[in-house]
DNA sequence: CTGGAGATCGAAAACGATTTCGACAATGCG
DNA sequence: CGCATTGTCGAAATCGTTTTCGATCTCCAG
């Protein structure tokens, strides 16, 4: 067991080895001017042989500034959250910042609990990330430390709220399925109680208009986000639309399973009708068969997006309203 | 925005309010005897009038608690770390206990950086998920506090590390087919580069020797934990031992791989072949074309019994060696 | 040689809690 | 009543750092 806690390295003992007071160590460290150049660099090797780190508590306690913040996730377990959180927690440590984490299971109490625990350690700000379906309660109210949404939208539109591209995404799958000559494209996506499925089935319906094209079978089929709902609606479209040529999907599940009911009904992917997905969740899209075309959403470039304003917030230059982050088209053989 | 932080409620105003000194306060609230009760009542009416929250900085900076904990992980946007952390953090939040997220990615270099920043906050202690595969190099030399190794194992005897039980999942499942009364079971799963790839095959032929059978087809079939590589050596199978009845899988991608190919071929799941995955990943197992019988992995109960011991450990209650938590066997269509 | 400016440094206060220990009052016992 | 014991409280030390401000030193112009 390392060093005990008890005799840990104390700018003290850097300050006796430099041969300089606690206060002189301390300016050097943190590169304050009014130390002479060959102080600076006697403390800073005393602090080298020591191998020095400074309490981070204390310095907190003093500065006000801990170096932590606050990651305040509603379903951690779903797909969305755990990216962002990768992309911040990655561009926050090259900060030196650390992050709190904290799963509200989409609980209000267990929210509120979270946000006295962060206060009362003083965390430096707050990433909330939601689920994207609803608006997100603001929390400025209650906090004293600038906050940034992710992945949902908040109440209050002075809050910062960074949300996926639909529109863009949308008119990525669209356009490419349009290249690709098609001129029966279908839409099967979630549950219309979902913001983000309202409105990529709304830009779905706008960029087919723009081309001079309308949604195969009229309209888009709602139902789950899973594979057994792709299967059927897969089913259903070939019934009742048996012309339909492509399939712009609302997840990688739901096509995923609509690609495999299409084989079982004998129809060929991409030949006969390409297949298009939305999310780019590895694990289903390039693994299905065949391999999904599908929208990547960038979400850890939203999560480290969502780490700089914070920090440029935390330097008093705030931002507000919703800022989109675009999307990138995968293709893969599902519509090659 | 809240109180500004500036002007946070502290013990000093508790006390003025109360009438008592700074020191009465701590004790009352604290729940320290020396202090009369009509006292202490007093000062619990003060501090709720003022929504008084203690500052954890201070506090941890004098009584050496922190309340905080260190969770570092192999590979977060894997399949098990978030369950565990779920658990984990559950768990400590009963306790007041925050968790501060760092995720190595693989990365030594990383995981030296994180192990310093968090040692510089004062973490109590460290709860480290590894990826279930390697052996995970001991930190306890490093660190002067606890840590519970999770899904991993570590190279320090004395370490305590909490595992999945291969063995018994295995048994569970494959006792499960045995009851089904199926003779032809085989085994396909992931590389035999992983650690529970290869006790899960060892486990399977032992459990198949107890019920006087042999697996179908002599071997184990490993691959890549895939569906792809799950289709592919169901056709395998299906082509080279023609009368297998049931199929053992290494997790639920490589069985919902196979319960396709099998369909593809004509097959009935489970009335010809019965299939069994192992991990219960829901969004797999639930979603399948049949849905999967599966071996939960209790993953979230291993985060809490984690937490638990690590907990235990701060009190002085060290534990070591490997403790291997149950797994829980769930049966669905694909084997009923 | 003198005086003021600028550079450099350290003593001490501050941050918000916990903990130790001495002071004091109330009580019990002989 | 006198003395010891117990119960209650607060002054002060402590933790490790930052920050302020006064003290000292150097150096150069007048």
């Amino acid at each position: 067991m390392g060093r005990r806690r008890s005799d840990a390295i104390t700018l003290r003992d850097v300050a006796r080895l430099a041969g300089v007071s606690i206060a002189t160590a301390s300016k050097a460290i943190n590169n304050r001017d009014e130390v002479a150049a060959v102080t600076r660099a006697r403390v800073l090797r005393a602090a080298a042989e020591l191998s020095f780190r400074p309490n981070v508590l204390a310095q907190g306690l003093v500065a006000g500034r801990t170096r932590a913040i606050g990651l305040l996730t509603d379903e951690l377990d779903g797909r969305f959250a755990i990216p962002i959180l990768l992309g911040a927690e990655n561009a926050l440590s090259h900060e030196e910042m650390s992050v709190l984490l904290c799963d509200t299971r989409g609980d209000a109490i267990r929210r509120d609990h979270y946000l006295r625990t962060l206060l009362a350690r003083q965390v430096d700000g707050f990433i909330i990330v939601g689920d994207s379906n609803d608006t997100h309660l603001s929390l400025s109210a209650d906090i004293p430390v600038p906050a940034v949404y992710v992945h949902c939208r908040s109440t209050n539109p002075a809050d910062l709220c960074l949300v996926s591209d639909d529109e863009g995404g949308t008119r990525l799958a669209v356009e490419h399925l349009i290249a690709l000559h098609r001129k029966h494209i279908a839409h099967i996506t979630g549950p219309q109680s979902y913001r983000t499925a309202r409105d990529r089935a709304t830009a779905t319906r706008a960029v087919l208009h723009d081309h001079g094209l309308r949604l195969a079978g009229g309209q888009p089929l709602h139902g789950e986000w899973s594979q057994h709902w792709g299967r059927h609606a897969a089913r259903l479209l070939v019934a009742t639309t048996p012309e339909v040529d492509a399939i712009f999907c609302g997840n990688d599940q739901i096509a995923s399973g609509a690609a495999q009911a299409l084989v079982e009904l004998g129809r060929r992917v991409p030949d006969d009708v390409a297949i298009v997905g939305y999310g780019n969740w590895e694990i289903f899209a390039a693994d299905s068969k065949p391999p999904l075309t599908t929208v990547d959403l960038n979400l850890q470039q939203l999560g480290e997006t969502a780490a700089r304003h914070l920090l440029a917030a935390l330097d008093g230059t705030t931002a507000s309203g919703v800022l989109r982050q675009p999307c990138r088209l995968v293709i893969r053989e599902s519509s090659a």
